[in-house]
DNA sequence: AAAGCGTGGTG
DNA sequence: TCACCAAGCTT
């Protein structure tokens, strides 16, 4: 009953125009089912299609260059899905001898993919029976039944698990879990659900207690606090510009950016000691704030000129002149990018 | 369990 | 301007 309507609402009214929807082979959805990890459709649909059509197969992908995957990946965030995708290319690659798994069981094992990635693949990809739960499966389903609690929650999610284990359907499992997601995307919206519009306005409790919006209940909230730091944008004759790559774990992990002080006088103190840089005095090229999940980062950007390329700056961590105007494949932080951008029109 | 991990859109 | 949050996974 429930799987029907969900279906018949699917066939009329569902998407089946993604571009993740046709030739829907496993890696064709596993990459799509990575990059909406937390990201909406319109956002990742330019980048589904560049990364496509840069690597059509998974051999290719395997045998990039992680620069130029992180290249790709440039203001999509959450970096370590772009990693694990490449690492997870290789091990299949190679351990797999190139076949692609097929089972939850053994997708779960790779690194990127959880549980409900891993149904998405063998459901849309193969037909194959497997339930999801992603964030618009969990706000239709806390809502059909009233679910309390915040998902984050091991008894919250364990209900919702257990609701989409229930109502997946035998046959039509991928048309079943694509309508899902669609619902929640499209008619069981957070702020202002469109009941009218919903096939399961007649058994949703939520709506028949006129609570919609009760549910589901939101995540705790807490102050985020403000990071600050000083970066230093180095510019040689040939305006090209100095980054240095950022460690592979933690934010930005493996990506290009200034090299970092922790504020405005370690930075100082660096070009000073520094034969070729401490004649000329830092200029401020811009502050700004980027606001992260988990907390601000306030940054100051100093510029100044230099004829030649200091050796070092952090330990162990490589540099590279960034020419803008012929830009190189690697990867780059979003609020990094816009300041080559400002370079490039201001100095 | 809770925190780390991005970014752009929205009201 | 700013809080909130969207097709989660990892540690």
């Amino acid at each position: 009953m429930f799987s029907a309507l969900v279906v018949g609402w699917f066939d009329q009214h569902g998407r089946k125009d993604l571009p993740w929807q046709k030739n829907t082979t496993p890696y064709r959805v596993w990459v799509s089912e990575i990059m909406l990890q937390q990201t909406q459709v319109a956002t990742v649909i330019p980048y589904y299609q560049r990364f496509m059509k840069t690597f059509p197969s998974l051999k290719k992908l395997a045998h990039a260059d992680i620069d130029q995957v992180l290249h790709l990946w440039t203001g999509l965030g959450y970096y370590a899905r772009a990693r694990n995708l490449h690492k997870t290319a290789v091990l299949i690659d190679t351990q797999f001898r190139g076949r692609f798994p097929t089972t939850v069981t053994e997708l779960i094992d790779l690194p990127g993919i959880g549980q409900s990635t891993a149904g998405a693949i063998v459901s849309l990809s193969k037909g194959d029976w497997a339930p999801i739960l992603d964030g618009n499966v969990k706000r239709v389903l806390a809502r059909v039944h009233c679910i309390e609690g915040w998902y984050g929650h091991r008894k919250t999610a364990d209900q919702l698990w257990a609701l989409s284990h229930c109502y997946t359907p035998k046959m039509r499992t991928a048309a079943f879990n694509q309508a899902m997601m669609d619902l929640g995307a499209t008619v069981c919206t957070r702020g202002k659900p469109n009941c009218t519009q919903c096939p399961l306005s007649a058994v949703c409790l939520a709506h028949q207690t006129q609570q919609e919006t009760q549910f589901p209940q939101p995540k705790p909230k807490k102050t985020i606090p403000i990071k600050s730091v000083s970066m230093l944008v180095l510019r040689n004759s040939q305006q090209e510009l100095l980054l240095e790559q950022r460690p592979p774990m933690g934010i930005w992990g493996g990506l290009w950016s200034f090299p970092e002080f922790k504020d405005h006088s370690a930075l100082q103190a660096y070009c000073q000691q520094s034969p070729i840089l401490k004649q000329n005095k830092v200029k401020l090229l811009a502050k700004l704030r980027h606001t992260f999940s988990h907390y601000h980062l306030e940054i100051e950007a100093w510029y100044l000129d230099t004829v030649k390329k200091p050796n070092k700056i952090m330990e162990d961590r490589q540099l590279t002149w960034y020419n803008p105007k012929q830009p190189s494949t690697l990867g780059l932080p979003s609020p990094i990018q816009k300041l080559i951008k400002k370079t490039t029109e201001e100095i």
